[in-house]
DNA sequence: CCCGCAGTCGGAAACGTTTTCATGCTTCTA
DNA sequence: TAGAAGCATGAAAACGTTTCCGACTGCGGG
């Protein structure tokens, strides 16, 4: 395998290399007989750029990084696709990264700052924790998308997201209006101010609001995934068997649930309703289909470039939120007699 | 957000470049007093390595790179996933690049053996067709994952995968077992070599040894999604309706194809029977779950990351086929009276 | 005829690393 | 005690680009 250098390229073309970058990079000023001299044995060499030396030189920040949490999150991927190719019309290029569950997102701000000369983030699936201080401390803009940022009251980041406790409320309210009273709702901790704790507040008042009281043991911790449903499903149904209805933060969750519950024996939804988060393809096509609270994907990944955009040319950090939307689904139906 | 380079610590720690470098690198030829020094300085400034440069300089060819056809896919990511899992034990680094489905592979390994010194590759999902001549030309050791390259006659190529003639007819025996004697196949183009066609000859394998007469009109091509397998089944039983099985080439596909006779009125498996390809999570998990082929991934991953090895320490090229299983799933059932 | 200017192009200095080579300082050996 | 050998370190040359600066044309205007 045979690798070429802006140097070989000169020298079969019998230019400088000063020119041949030129021409490479579309530079205007060569005449279109080199340009042409060039291009000609570009492609016969096959010629590739060496990106480690071209982003070593270029030291402007002009991307902009899109930075996902979790590389198996079907709907954070979704939205991130959308983002780049919204990204396309702008004049700042975009570049994503994806980032595992437990690496710290700032480090990869750092690097990407570093190396790829990215000087602006959208940060995807974040957890707005204590090290997002660090976001603070590095003055770019940002933006959190399905993360609300309102309350951490950064200058330099905006955010974007649905109302994630009207939309659980939503829901709630939509299972409740079944008669169902007895409902459990698993999910992320509920303890911090995060948007799993808010999901969890929406539950609640949704039920306050129907007068039902919430016994605490009915909330379950459980990951975000087919497994993390399945198992918690069957260790909350060993107990608990009067509960009629499941409300879950997550489509996945919801189909280990119901695959769980399947597997007990029960019926979905005859005995036993359940609800999703996030309203993915793939619950559409279960079966039960799954009832659940659409994120609008592509209103998220525009309004984010929109966002980062605005700041790029000087605007003011602004937190938007788009509207979620109940989805039908087969998986809720009246509370059995 | 401030920029560190090497030479900043260096100043700061009041020793030389090299020697922040030596620390960096784990070279054993410094002093326990100045490693502990510098590191005492990178620690404070939160220096990280630009890794622009340090490939820049780096030309031995120390990587092997493992490319993914399709993001989207999950039982190749899943593959992918389980390679750097295995991979960690061995001497050379590796890393993963994620392609487009359009994209071309071997750009993409010219591009990562020019620029990450990428020396060896494991091709994941490759179509096998015209372009991999280019695997022969490049000359370095490369692995071929669930495609089989024996017939390719590379001396330079590895391969490992199921034998997915027999796989696939397995899956066909066992769909006749119960009866069925119409059974439509949706998967990709039949007409290559590459493993889509192979699962195609399994299929007509069965048919032929059952003594049963396959209708050429009762082969779909489609896409490998939910959405392709919900389409096909669409249009294939609007003109089929005496078919009672699908015997699908991917599981997302099956998914699809049960939706769609769900929607239709008709129900699996007591109208009609699927099954999928790949044995999946998604697939165990669903209602009913899919009947599949299992493909199994932890024993691709490790083959694929040994043979790779092999080859880098002179090994012989190989091609080995690992050991397919049928997953029970509800999705197969008795034909219909 | 000289000057300025636009259009092209080449030379060379960076960018942040790694690595080779040289150098000084110890310590050991004869 | 001289020299070899080993250790720790510094200086500097790369790696493949981009870009600034300057030089060289040819041209039109004063």
């Amino acid at each position: 395998m045979e690798i070429y250098t802006i140097r070989d390229v000169a020298r079969k073309a019998g230019v400088a290399v000063s020119t041949v970058s030129r021409v490479l990079n579309g530079r205007p000023d060569v005449s279109e007989e080199t340009r042409k001299k060039v291009l000609d044995v570009v492609e016969q060499f096959g010629f590739v750029q060496n990106r480690n030396a071209r982003n070593l030189k270029n030291t402007k920040p002009g991307y902009a990084a899109i930075i996902v949490r979790g590389r198996r999150n079907a709907f954070l991927n979704d939205v991130a696709t959308q983002m780049i190719e919204f990204a396309q019309g702008h004049k700042t290029p975009f570049l994503v990264k994806y980032i595992d569950e437990e690496d710290d997102e700032f480090d990869a701000m750092r690097q990407l700052y570093a190396e790829k000369r990215a000087g602006s983030f959208i940060l995807l699936g974040s957890r707005l924790d204590e090290r997002c201080e660090a976001v603070r401390a590095v003055g770019v803009p940002v933006v959190f998308a399905t993360v609300d940022a309102e309350r951490a009251e950064f200058d330099n980041a905006s955010s974007v997201c649905v109302d994630d406790r009207a939309a659980m409320r939503a829901m709630m309210d939509r299972i409740l209006d079944q008669g169902h009273t007895r409902v459990a709702v698993f999910g992320g901790n509920r303890d911090g101010d995060d948007i799993f704790a808010r999901r969890y507040q929406g539950a609640m008042d949704s039920l306050r609001a129907h007068g039902i009281e919430y016994d605490p043991d009915e909330y379950v911790l459980s990951r975000f995934s087919l497994e993390g449903g399945y198992e918690s499903a069957v260790r909350f149904f060993e107990k608990h068997q009067d509960v009629t209805a499941v409300m879950t933060m997550s489509d996945m969750m919801a189909m280990g649930v119901t695959r769980a519950l399947r597997d007990m024996g029960l019926r979905v939804p005859e005995d036993v309703s359940v609800s999703g988060f996030d309203g993915t393809v793939m619950a559409r096509y279960y079966v039960p289909s799954i009832a659940s609270v659409r994120q609008p994907v592509e209103e998220i990944a525009r309004k984010s470039v929109e966002l980062l955009c605005d700041m790029l040319e000087g605007g003011e950090a602004r937190h938007v939120k788009v509207d979620y939307s109940l989805v039908e689904g087969e998986s809720i139906a009246q509370v059995r007699a």
